[in-house]
DNA sequence: CGACAAGTTGAAAAGCATCAAAGTAGGTGG
DNA sequence: CCACCTACTTTGATGCTTTTCAACTTGTCG
């Protein structure tokens, strides 16, 4: 059977089994996505988010002019499309970077999580001011950081959150991101992602290896990214009773 | 009196009388702070949030290298310091832009929300989503805008803002900010930002007026800026019963 | 009146974009 | 198994946007 379903809110607090229950029943109906389909598109009705359970996927902004800015990277245990859910029509286009696979979640089922499990609504609005910190972060380095550092910012930012899943080993980490989606992460132009990664490849901080990227040194990568270091609270004493269930 | 705290939620639904009074409940002391003033310090452990009452104020990231990214321009209202929620210690600076009146809410009384008036905390819990997408634009327009669109689509956002609470005409808005803040916020340099700003007003798109701006036309600043329209959402129907305060 | 913050302007340089073309790899059909 | 197609990567040459540096102007407040 399904299992519990993997998600970011364990980041924050352990889950009582009531929760896990809460969560599971949230969940409507799974689909299968291929490698670049489209999830859901940008101005679609918001009526559900969903659970990336596998895969690699990205939410990206489309201009009028044809630019478009990817807004995030997701893994697998990832929230998608949850930003539209303050909006009537969707923001943001959610498509395959890989295979995927998404369950949705009904908007209703969203909105059941606070009066149901109070600990758990606390727990998914501190997922979301995570995930303000990390557009903060991916702001300040895109307005205020050169390409390379940029780049290493994007690179060590994946690294610790595929570390966090134990989906990579310290050195090596998957890299599924051609160089015109990591120069729409970073507000740049394919090409000069291709001469930047030539450059971190000469200083030694990045090796190409096909799909992967080997990282001889995260210090040094990380040291040379030039963002702040981040640290998640565990289990705030402000948060609500388990028992509330 | 102190009357009832002025705030963002109302955009998203009509508050009822009990959770007004949890949220005047939620409210500790106050403070003034003078224009350029410290409410609170990067790194400075979290132990409050803060709404601001009266005047402008900043959220911004300091870099080592003495860079700055401005990661929001707060009005009267607005909740400042909550993405540092997930944080042992703050990601955010918040400085006063003119003279400012805060009161700091304690997590305490905000993990209490989510138990106490579960509607009230869905309704936070949006109204950090409708940040999020703040955010998400201002990444898309400091990623792939050239300078005179993003300095419009800065300008339309604070008119936006502005008009919501009816703190503007319709064709003049107040502008404390200095060229530089303005260069920290899009990511430019103050002297493109000074260019950039002959180049609206050659185009008469802007006029600056002292510690205005006028702007003669929102129609074509909006078709400038070239920006999506953003519509949000209203007493969505998945939101908890307002009864169950 | 004098000092300091902010705004303005010019000239030169840097970083990144654009355009164009050639090279590589994986997948498909014959 | 080979040939081809397509998507992606790589490289060079050139141009534009923005930065940098520096000086000067304006405004504000003691």
């Amino acid at each position: 059977m399904a299992g519990y379903p993997q998600h970011r809110l364990s980041e924050f607090i352990e889950l009582v089994p009531e929760e896990h229950e809460v969560l599971i029943q949230a969940q409507g109906k799974e689909r299968q996505v291929g490698r670049g389909g489209v999830i859901r598109s940008q101005g679609d009705p918001v009526r559900e988010v969903f659970l990336l359970s596998q895969g690699w996927a990205l939410s990206c902004v489309d201009l009028r002019d044809g630019k478009r800015q990817i807004v995030k990277i997701h893994l697998p245990g990832d929230m998608l499309g949850s930003p539209s859910m303050a909006l009537t029509h969707a923001a943001e286009t959610l498509l395959a970077l890989t295979p995927v696979t998404v369950t949705s979640v009904p908007l209703s089922a969203v909105g059941r999580i606070f009066t149901a499990a109070p600990r758990l609504a606390a727990a998914l609005f501190l997922s979301i001011q995570q995930e303000r910190i990390f557009l903060i972060d991916r702001l300040t380095a895109v307005g205020r950081l050169p390409a390379a550092a940029r780049l290493a910012a994007l690179i060590v930012h994946l690294h610790d959150r595929l570390a966090l899943s134990g989906a990579t080993s310290a050195t090596t980490i998957d890299w599924p991101l051609t160089q015109e989606q990591v120069g729409d992460v970073l507000g740049l132009t394919p090409v000069h992602i291709n001469r930047t990664l030539g450059e971190l490849e000469r200083l030694d901080l990045v090796h190409r290896a096909g799909p992967q990227l080997e990282l001889p040194s995260l210090d040094r990568l990380r040291e040379f990214a030039k963002m702040p270091e981040r640290q998640w609270v565990r289990s705030p004493d402000w948060f609500p009773d388990p028992a509330s269930v």
